[in-house]
RNA sequence: GUGGACGUAGCUCAGCUGGUAGAGCUCAGGAUUGUGACUCCUGCGGUCGAGGGUUCGAACCCCUUCGUCCACCCCA
């Protein structure tokens, strides 16, 4: 019988990571945390229409990448392929966003049904922050400031590079969009065959084609630069203003266009040459028109989301996982013979109330003493304590270095916790 | 959805022109009746991804299929 496997795409996250994950999920906690954002936990999943009307029809996301099913009542249900359509359908829906402002953030797994490679999965993670109900460009500049931090404490800080773009609003897009369309279509037949297919499907993608041919023909193309609205443009260049004021490095990507259709104004990138064809490690922009387009008033919003998988995998790429975060023992207490069994769980007991941030592991499963050391010593602690018949009787334990060559003590047990905490706080 | 590479022990891999499987690491035990890391010895561990075909004989050749990885598309 063949074996149950996971389905592809959608990885376990193994004990070996986990502490890894916990580490970055920590550290963009406490950066968030400083900033004042909230936290928000959506449902995974939501009705199809959500999607369908925020991210845009003809997009691959909706028209290709979606896991949908029917609901056992017919209704039509929908993996969430991003968290920016809940978020917002349930800010709207809970009150969260009438005539105040809201700075929210969220993490969770995302699906999408991609052929994966690296970087990319069909269940991956993002941690997503949204603002909403502010519209100039300060906020933009506090949202690329904040992700700067972040970088900083993952010391990703030079491994990243931001672009930003304007992209205007849906009015002067659409007029440039024609315009580009009109464009292209004299050069349809010299233009890549993704270039081509884009023409019908999403025309500003071009912008960013490879092919040496299409670049050619780009070269003369309209610019979308020259079909900004006004408000844009002064809203872009505060942004640039800001952001150079408060020391953020960026270059304008005049052919960085975002996929998703409720994108408007601001868009920016935070990419690593590090992953391979994967290198966007965070990704967002201002999207002042979706509140109502789902049935809310006219909201100004802005937000960005990051790929979990990717920033570890840019961790790990770097060597940059700090030490501290895999290992799992500090103390392991040993117990040789039935007889210390009891007083060995107790006494491990005593110094975890005594040390509650450490990790004190007790060897279960018996063993002779030599393969309870290697247990010890396996664990990554940096002491074993040792309790056998002798130390029993006498109501001490063997406190013995693991990681260096000091020798074994003899400790009363009654002040092994101290004597611990002397040794493990240097 | 398209293309390429690859599936052999828990892990990393070797296995020549077809002759029915090996190493290192890990794990368990021992050398050392209560002391890990280094060393040495012993042991556990494989329907060679699956199914079919060719052959006296297939891990190796052929077909099919499943899976993994990388890239394209697209995206975090």
């Amino acid at each position: 019988m063949a074996k149950i496997q996971a389905i592809r795409g959608m990885n376990d996250i193994l004990p070996e990571q986990t502490p890894v994950w916990q580490f970055v999920e920590a550290t963009v906690r406490q950066v968030l945390r400083q900033y004042g954002y909230q936290e928000i936990r959506m449902p995974i999943v939501e009705q199809t229409d959500l999607f369908k009307r925020s991210i845009g029809e003809v997009t691959d996301i909706v028209e290709k990448e979606m896991y949908t099913f029917e609901d056992r009542n017919g209704d039509s249900l929908t993996l969430r392929p991003e968290g920016t359509a809940g978020c917002v359908r349930a800010a709207e829906e809970h009150g969260l966003l009438f005539n105040q402002t809201r700075r929210l953030w969220y993490t969770g797994p995302m699906f999408r049904h991609e052929r994966p490679q690296k970087g990319r999965y069909r269940q991956f993670h993002q941690i997503g922050v949204e603002c909403f109900g502010m519209s100039g460009p300060d906020i933009d500049a506090e949202l690329l400031i904040l992700t700067a931090r972040l970088w900083q404490a993952l010391e990703l800080s030079g491994h990243t590079r931001l672009e930003i773009n304007s992209i205007g609003t849906s009015e002067s897009r659409k007029t440039y969009r024609s315009a580009l369309v009109d464009y292209l279509s004299q050069y349809k037949s010299d233009l890549d065959a993704d270039s081509q297919r884009r023409l019908e499907t999403n025309p500003l993608r071009i912008l960013d084609s490879k092919d040496a041919g299409t670049r050619k023909i780009l070269e003369n193309a309209p610019s979308l630069d020259d079909y900004l609205d006004e408000e844009s443009r002064s809203h872009f260049e505060r942004l640039r203003e800001l952001l150079d004021a408060a020391g953020i490095e960026y270059t304008v990507n005049p052919a960085l266009v975002r996929g998703l259709d409720y994108y408007g104004k601001t868009v920016f990138e935070w990419i690593t040459d590090s992953l391979g064809a994967q290198g966007t490690v965070c990704a967002g922009g201002r999207y002042d028109g979706l509140v109502e387009q789902l049935g809310g008033k006219p909201t100004f919003a802005v937000g960005f989301a990051m790929g979990i998988e990717r920033l570890i995998l840019l961790l790990e790429t770097l060597d940059l996982i700090p030490e501290h975060v895999n290992s799992n023992a500090d103390v392991y207490v040993t117990a040789m013979g039935d007889a210390s069994v009891a007083p060995a769980l107790a006494l491990a007991e005593q110094l975890r109330n005594e040390l509650p941030d450490y990790v004190v592991v007790t060897h279960c499963g018996g063993g002779s003493f030599k393969s309870q050391m290697k247990k010890a010593d396996k664990s990554g602690a940096r002491y074993a304590v040792i309790l056998g018949e002798n130390e029993v009787a006498g109501g001490t334990a063997g406190l013995k270095p693991l990681r260096s060559d000091e020798p074994q003590k003899e400790v009363p047990q009654a002040e092994l916790a101290q004597a611990l905490a002397d040794v493990l706080s240097n």
